[in-house]
DNA sequence: TTGAAAGCGCTAACAA
DNA sequence: TTGTTAGCGCTTTCAA
């Protein structure tokens, strides 16, 4: 037990000064590895930091330098897979350049999620990479963008906030997705998502931009186009969970004269509750239903049958998002541009030709 | 908008207590509600806060308060859904009473974790919970208790330390598991974890003290001493991963003249790996080979067959630590005990009657 | 209830 | 290369 009693009060920098005989500035200079310091006054310094235990208050740096070596990020929820990995990509290429992350949880409510970028804010975060619940309610980010602290957003693109945004492009492989179901003989597509309904204008000439989520329908929209069938509006579930859980919308979609026979989710917690859902109603896939996802989750082909998705990269999409905005933080000019990234159909098992005999499957 | 031009100097107390026309103490005193302020002049300067859009340093209200309402949590990986679902429970918790959270992914590294804990203490949060990778190199962690910063343990206890702990108890469950194999017939039964393979020292009454890493594994020879029957020592592999990956290990378990007719996964992610190459190998579970797997994952009970699992209160254990934490931080003196959980195993499908014809499988 | 002034621990001008 | 002296924005004595 090399260290004194408990609770001492903290070694500073004067403590230092005095241990190594030299002035405070030498001292802080030493240790901050900053100016001119003789090699004779250094060593000794660090001597003297070392016997006294001596460790940097960064609170007091930072408040003069005004950089905090870290960044916040805030996402809807940190137990979705999706945030977790990308959550991955944004730690790991943070910490190779020194900086730490404030992780905020916002539950998906802009509320929370003002209040979390607000204290961000306050807490002189030196920038910070936001997935926006909702593209109408950005006050808050303007607000961010006002104060000159560097923003970056994550999975979506929020038009006129002039900031980057990483995200894949969506809108051909839903297209291709979709096409696929409806080759394949489906016409009663069920689409289940959490975007937020009031967010989505049915027009694709909308301005709320384009981002993963939207496209993910713009694309579904566009396969029904091209194949000269109109979409199944009854089928599409927007703002699913809230309020109404999952599993009464997956039994809604399958009740009725006209039951949908494929059924696709937005992302993988969707997708969960979907599954447990139609194994609970005993439902096969794809004799039954059939089924796709989005977000390749490594259970996804474990299943039987393997399931059919679409896969993005998710932690190189949260790399680039802590990328960017470690690039804005260190001089250079943002360029409020997307960073596009790929995502791609990956056929399984799980979607079949549609089951046509008349039955009522709920 | 409302907000005057971009990067405009931070308004700070000064400017604010000019604006009310009272003195800096009286504005400070107002905007950070404490010490005695007159009604006049309170909203006096709130009035002016807000058409200044007075927003607080907190860093220079750390600097001298000593306290940042921040808390550090650093595990071993944030992509293992258990960490991201503690996470949750420690988030959730941290912002009911007002506090953020730094968090630090290690990658199960114990340099890392070192690095993590100094950086931590340098940011001056105001405690941390820390699910150390290591039960031998600790010194950082005792560097933390002798700093006077609360620290809280998650999911390990290190004994002589003298913090709380909060994990899941571990040892009957896993006990009653492999109890469960043994009399369903099996003998050669594989065990796969990334516990340490140097932590474990083969006598029980070990000074390691008990964790659920190592309960899972002495559960199980407790339960093969039971039954009167010596432990394959052969099949139990430790340090998973490193370097040795999963798949190249379950090969090896199910080669050889004596091949493991059952196979423990000791987390979510070795379940993955493992399933995945049960899959490459065309074996089918639990024909072939049976398989149990500890935390119930949402996956685990859609796949065919469901999965046998050990499952423990993730979320309520991350969101103890927390409290535990707080409770320190507002005064209540440290009780190094652990927090225990319950856990319990849930049957499903994935557990058969070993096949005995002579077969290789590999 | 108020205000003046002294810090918190550090960095940054400015001289020497 | 060194030391002196101001601050950073806030909280906190201490007197009034």
């Amino acid at each position: 037990m090399s260290a004194s009693s408990p609770r001492r009060r903290d070694v500073t920098v004067a403590d230092v000064a005095r241990e190594a005989k030299v002035s405070k500035a030498q001292a802080a200079r030493a240790l901050g590895d900053y100016g001119a310091v003789s090699d004779e006054v250094r060593s000794r310094v660090l001597a003297a930091a070392a016997t006294l235990e001596y460790r940097p208050n960064e609170l007091a740096r930072s408040m003069n330098t005004g950089r905090s070596k870290t960044l916040g990020v805030v996402v809807g929820d940190i137990e979705n897979p999706f945030f977790s990995l990308a959550m991955r990509g944004i730690s790991d290429t943070a910490k190779a350049q020194g900086f730490d992350v404030i992780l905020i949880n916002t539950g998906e409510d802009v509320i929370a999620e003002a209040e979390a970028v607000r204290v961000l804010l306050d807490k002189r975060v030196d920038g910070m990479i936001v997935a926006p619940a909702s593209q109408l309610s950005t006050r808050h980010l303007h607000d961010v963008v006002e104060s000159g602290r560097p923003l970056v957003l994550l999975d979506r693109q929020i038009p006129g906030l002039g900031v980057p945004a990483a995200m894949a492009k969506m809108d051909d492989t839903a297209y291709e997705a979709v096409t696929h179901l409806i080759d394949t003989g489906h016409t009663r597509i069920g689409y289940i998502s959490t975007l937020e309904a009031g967010n989505w204008s049915s027009s694709p000439e909308t301005d709320l931009g384009s981002n993963p989520v939207s496209e993910r329908l713009a694309g579904m929209r566009r396969a029904f186009h091209t194949a000269g069938m109109p979409i199944p509006e009854d089928l599409i579930r927007l703002s699913a969970g809230k309020p109404q859980p999952i599993h009464e919308i997956v039994q809604e979609l399958l009740s009725g004269p006209s039951p949908a026979t494929a059924i696709v989710a937005s992302d993988s917690l969707i997708a969960l509750d979907v599954l447990h859902t139609l194994q609970n109603l005993n439902l096969s896939i794809p004799d039954d239903v059939s089924f796709m996802m989005y977000d390749d989750m490594p259970w996804a082909q474990l299943m039987r049958p393997p399931i059919t998705v679409v896969a993005q990269p998710v932690y190189d999409i949260g790399a680039a998002t802590a990328e960017a905005l470690l690039a804005q933080i260190l001089g250079q000019p943002a360029k409020p541009e997307s960073l596009l990234f790929p995502s791609k159909l990956v056929k399984r098992g799980s979607i079949g030709v549609p089951n046509t005999r008349l039955r009522t499957l709920v």
